[in-house]
DNA sequence: CGGCCGCTTGACTATTATCAAAGATGGTGG
DNA sequence: CCACCATCTTTGATAATAGTCAAGCGGCCG
């Protein structure tokens, strides 16, 4: 449940901390933990589940991956979502949450018995992963944010934000993100339903605020304007 | 912003994971950082503000701290609250959150630099702390839950059920809670307005599942209604 | 005793959820 | 290669929950 991208959603976090991803993915190479088996494994299956004891750390190669709890009355909610080069399955020896795929995704699956031998080897390693655990503690207060104090076009415009703002972390052009998840995925990070989602991604599009020639491309047309917005700055303040 | 009390609120965590401030705590005893000094802070002030370089580690001795975030237009939101025993200001250098008193309160006050010497010396006492913010982060997935999935009902009982888990672990009655914050504070928790807030005290009042004769203690009258309430389980499901 | 602060209550509004149906999209098999 | 089906997305109409604005109550402290 260690997401290495989630401080990028924090715009403050994302400015003030350091890459956490480039310090400790060399040092998984270097271990040669690399080596590890790498799975590719089909969209919605399920990595682990909450409560379940961590096995492995993975590193996501591609496609992307959902972290989310479910209420005893099934209703669902997204804590987290892992792409390319984030590593998930960090922290206690218990998961907090269950992970499942969004996407046909490969991962590198580094066992847990193999992690812990290289963090008694070396403690600047274990340092480094308590560091993105509380990396990721800090992404999900900045979630409790989002979902409790902003409006569904600022909370859509944070998680469009953080996505453009990965892209520009990756070398990638800011103004326009690709949407690997389906609307529900989104809905239920954003604390909303589909339609409220679907509505909302219409009216920026009304708005020209985006463009969206496909339901999972969408162009930046006003990235000032969708910033404020994500920041909570924006409508009626 | 580590606060060892926060599992307790998600229910079945508080079930799975041993006491982690028993785990911690006799630890400090022993490396006599205890003896460092005691403080006594006033209703109101400011321990740190997010983005701050973590100074000290802080046991709450009397009183009560609440850790929250502040939007550049104001909005307020409580991530946690940190009674007598609990621990905060463990995790990364950076703070994550504000944190100031909603009491008087008594405070110990370790020195990041005692600390990370004792954590130098001892491997496990680092691990602890670990454990401690990965315990943290199981709270704010939590959290997460609650604000995003639940009605007001269901996130006040939720909130008061923790408090009774509280008390229980503590060896005190679960069947009554005193509450030392504000009403602003617990509605900035929740993600409600203090107006909702009193009227779902009201509401529970009503129907007989509460009884108030000060605004800051509440006794449980049907402690199994206000669990399933704040399970997620109840209303109309 | 008076004033301030915090809590409660009321009337009304607004945002989002819910229910329902139609429109796309993509994959499969004929 | 096209048609069909399942799944996902969009749109519309309506309802419900919580927010906003406003006023009154009550206790605590000076």
């Amino acid at each position: 449940m260690i997401n290495i991208a989630a401080h990028s959603f924090h715009d403050a976090t994302a400015i003030k901390l350091p890459q956490p991803a480039m310090a400790i993915a060399p040092m998984l190479a270097a271990k040669g933990l690399h080596s590890s088996a790498i799975r590719k494994v089909a969209c919605n299956e399920t990595l682990w589940c909450e409560g379940d004891e961590r096995s492995h750390i993975f590193v996501v190669r591609t496609g992307a991956v959902c972290l989310s709890r479910t209420l005893p009355n099934g209703r669902r909610i997204v804590l987290d979502f892992a792409y390319p080069g984030d590593i998930i399955g960090l922290g206690a020896d218990t998961q907090p949450c269950d992970a499942h795929t969004v996407q046909l995704t490969r991962l590198e699956a580094i066992p847990v018995a193999a992690f812990k031998r290289a963090v008694a080897e070396d403690p600047e390693f274990g340092r480094q992963a308590s560091i993105q655990v509380a990396n990721a503690l800090s992404a999900a207060y900045q979630h409790v944010v989002v979902i409790s104090k902003l409006s569904a076009n600022e909370r859509l415009a944070s998680f469009l934000m953080a996505l453009s703002r990965r892209n520009e972390a990756h070398g990638l052009s800011p103004m326009s993100v690709l949407l690997p998840m389906k609307r529900l995925d989104i809905a239920d990070f954003l604390g909303l339903t589909i339609e409220t989602v679907s509505r909302t991604f219409t009216r920026f599009r009304d708005a020209g605020l985006i463009a969206m020639d496909q339901h999972n491309v969408v162009v930046f047309r006003d990235l000032a304007k969708l910033r404020a917005l994500a920041a909570g700055e924006g409508e009626h303040d």
